[in-house]
DNA sequence: TTGAAAGCGATACCAC
DNA sequence: GTGGTATCGCTTTCAA
């Protein structure tokens, strides 16, 4: 490949003015600019990226550690991040970590190599106050609620969309209702602040046999139905961590042709449009663009930003074309 | 943040020799190894990733071009390169084209400006003879029957499974089949296929009125529904580009209390699977990994892998933990 | 308007 | 075992 010496060579001028033809920076005269263009054109010239990185300090290029991508919760996530990416002429790496603590920990090595510009965490198994350490490397914004730590954070406010749901609930009479969560409280803030709210609706925490963790998909959930359907016979609803999840739920109860308990379902996704369940939608395509926005803030302190969530009861297809949930 | 220059300057021994301790290559004493990793320790040095690259001439990375990750067989390709990718210490970046000419060019032009050390072109809108002459700026694989080009492919091979279906409803007497396409034959290789294996059982080409395209979304299935149910009273089966998309297609006609057609999905989703719809799997997971596999490998010539399909009659939840539809 | 030269931060060959 | 130095390919300051 013709490198830039190659062609301030063969063009007759020096580095500097190919170099500031290249990047229309500085001045450079009409002629030596078609001269120049002339011999890229012939070389079938082109920049090196590396090397410009190097000499820039950037690499346009954001890392996004992800759990994974099955979970439809993930994809919205990544696809607002993308969306906002191409918009301001970054791209996106791919991070999967399994919530492996050793995987994220090369991926935030990796940012102090400089690998890429900033980082996005939307989940993660490590502790905060290591993603706090390695701010220092590059911009690091979490997609949940960082409280008190020195991280920058955009996080969906689902308190307000739980409530809601929990008094719809508590209006229809309904109170024995079991969770379905991925990670226990404790690990999971999601966990956390559902079982939190219900308590606020409630006036208490649903009973230990009526919390199944360990659920993530929707093989899982139909085992979780199962245990649910031998401990709780007089289960009214189900509230689960995922539409999908959900999706696994109500096959067993349709498999072995038992009367279905209520289901609520999480992630606005396809699979609860057609089955019309209630669900949660926390608006994770926002999130993510709004993650990418903040990475490339030059930043000035710590920035929190929460996102509106929403109760949808009436969950039907969405008619409006292309916009069918993010 | 400091450079091997600092380590070398504070630990008394030369770049080369940091460098080989670093990088564990030739000979350094264990007297100064035990140095060199001190002063390494106690100044934070990491070696940049960029100045790295830039001297090898490799930045372990690849670009992989999808139009968006909406629709889950995009989303199961990107994790099967995912996780082969992922095993092979090279990672992931996301390269979103919808479609758009322009924006294939420019991820085209990224290779060869090294942005990445090769490229996984899961569908696309440019044509293919463009792709091949990238093929000299670094390697390219695309997931799609590539014919006589070329360029390196890892396709599915959809026939096997399409004549099975249709096999499958001209045993079951029916006759009036609908078709839904994303883009037409001609422009997609799916169409194409679908039409040239439908004729080949059938012995013709379904009626015009017969087949739909520019559907690719729930939302745009769920329109598709209508303009069938007018144009073709006597409909008895419909086979989709999609499950989610036949979940909308469905979801028009219980809105409407209408008498619901045969469905077929395809894709293997899990909305497919929450109505119980037979679908076709492609096993795209699969195609992701061994596109990634391909693009690694040295390039003596070109290579053309082919993926077998299922048709999937019986579509139920996959119980095994942890396999659930990748 | 243009060009020389000093970085950017590593790798790797080759002498010692 | 160790170190000097050319090299990777570009950006950017500063003189001319």
């Amino acid at each position: 490949m013709a490198t830039i010496r190659d062609v301030a060579r063969i063009s007759g001028y020096s580095i500097s003015t190919v170099s500031r033809t290249i990047n229309q920076s500085g001045y450079v005269s009409k002629t030596a600019q078609l001269q120049i263009n002339r011999v890229i054109h012939q070389l079938d010239y082109v920049p090196n990226a590396i090397a410009r990185d190097l000499s820039t300090g950037k690499t346009h290029k954001i890392g996004a550690i992800l759990p994974h991508i099955r979970d439809p919760y993930f994809s919205k996530i990544l696809n607002g991040i993308m969306d906002a990416a191409f918009a301001n002429n970054y791209s996106v790496i791919l991070l999967p970590s399994e919530y492996d603590e050793a995987q994220e920990m090369h991926y935030l090595e990796q940012l102090k190599r400089k690998e890429y510009d900033g980082l996005i965490v939307t989940s993660h198994g490590i502790p905060l106050e290591r993603l706090e350490k390695y701010n220092q490397y590059g911009p690091i914004v979490c997609c949940e609620d960082t409280g008190a730590k020195q991280l920058n954070a955009v996080f969906s406010d689902r308190e307000s969309a739980y409530t809601t749901a929990f008094n719809w609930l508590k209006q229809k009479q309904i109170k024995r209702i079991a969770f379905l969560f991925s990670r226990r409280a404790g690990v999971s803030a999601t966990s956390s602040i559902t079982l939190k709210t219900f308590a606020q609706v409630y006036g208490d925490l649903p009973p230990d046999n009526l919390v199944i963790t360990g659920v993530s998909t929707p093989a899982e959930g139909y085992f979780a139905a199962k245990t649910l359907n031998k401990q709780a016979t007089d289960l009214q609803y189900i509230f689960g961590n995922g539409d999908d999840i959900i999706s696994g739920v109500r096959q067993y109860y349709v498999d072995h042709q038992l009367p279905l308990p209520g289901l609520i379902g999480q992630g606005h996704q396809i699979s609860g449009v057609a089955i019309g369940i209630p669900t949660i939608d926390p608006h994770f395509y926002t999130i993510g663009g709004q993650a990418l926005q903040l990475v490339l803030e030059p930043t000035d302190g710590v920035r929190k930003i929460k996102v509106h969530s929403d109760f949808i009861i009436n969950n039907k297809i969405d008619l409006t074309p292309n916009t069918f949930i993010k």
